[in-house]
DNA sequence: ATGTCGATACAATATCGA
């Protein structure tokens, strides 16, 4: 079983190179990000006739998530719970009806620069609300996976030269502890159970040449409840999406990252 | 010298967020 996930940076702009990549890769579930279009918007029928049920949480203009799968979708959570007031469409949450069944949570963290700013506290904010639901959801005991753009690069090896993110909202102390603390309450980063061979990288920046001198960083992550570690089985990371394009389309900055259960 | 995108309000460019 393949459960895959990726920021699109814009789901309608991406619309070509989406479908030809589900083609080829045919992942089972798939979590996106940054869909940047309302519910009604999101081209559902092209999804639907690659054979996936879709689960939408949209938003105009930015953010929005959702979750694409062949098998059925139920129990649908979308918003991450603590917090009313919390009007960004970030967090969406299903139970994938698969013959093995398994939690699958997509989220799109809070960016949260420039340092010292309320972007920031939303960050550190969003970090202990979904603290609070991963544990939560660990007490059910299923097979449970947090996956998404977390917008945090875990250790100094995960970024291209550590000088750059020193004060960056991605590499702070406070965040690198709190995604820690993710894994401290039992959930295992699929990365560091399978490192994949050769690059670790699933971001580049659209500016100053990155993708051309492989200034990249890693921050689309999977989290897995111990019935989900248990049943591990890969990590493909798929780079050569960061330079293809499709006629008109363009690629997103982030790749795809993709883990196989048994 | 952030060197690029995408959505939006607006009607060719500017702003915002990343």
């Amino acid at each position: 079983m393949k459960l895959a996930t990726w920021n699109v940076n814009s789901v309608n702009a991406r619309l070509p190179l989406l479908l030809e990549w589900f083609r080829e890769a045919a992942p089972d579930v798939c979590a996106l990000q940054e869909i940047k279009c309302i519910d009604e918007k999101f081209p559902i029928e092209a999804f639907e006739s690659l054979g996936y049920n879709c689960a939408v949480f949209g938003q105009k203009t930015w953010n929005g998530v959702a979750i694409l799968s062949k098998f059925p979708l139920s129990d649908v959570t979308k918003g991450l719970p603590g917090d009313d007031s919390d009007e960004q469409s970030r967090y969406i949450e299903a139970l994938v009806e698969a013959p093995q069944p398994v939690r699958f949570v997509g989220i799109y963290l809070p960016n949260g620069n420039p340092l010292g700013t309320d972007k920031f506290a939303y960050k550190l904010r969003w970090l202990e609300r979904l603290h609070a639901r991963a544990a939560q959801l660990l007490t059910l005991e299923e097979a449970t996976i947090i996956t998404g753009d977390f917008n945090i690069i875990p250790t100094k090896a995960d970024c291209w030269k550590e000088s750059v993110w020193l004060d960056d909202a991605l590499y702070q102390p406070a965040v690198r502890q709190a995604y820690q603390g993710l894994k401290n309450l039992g959930y295992t980063d699929a990365f560091d159970v399978m490192p994949p061979e050769g690059n670790r990288y699933t971001f580049w920046d659209y500016q100053a040449g990155a993708w051309q001198k492989n200034e990249g960083i890693r921050i689309d992550h999977h989290l897995l409840s111990p019935q989900a570690a248990d049943r591990l089985n890969g990590l493909v990371i798929h780079k050569d999406t960061r330079g293809r394009t499709h006629d008109e389309a363009k690629p997103s900055d982030h790749v795809p990252v993709e883990i196989e259960l048994a």
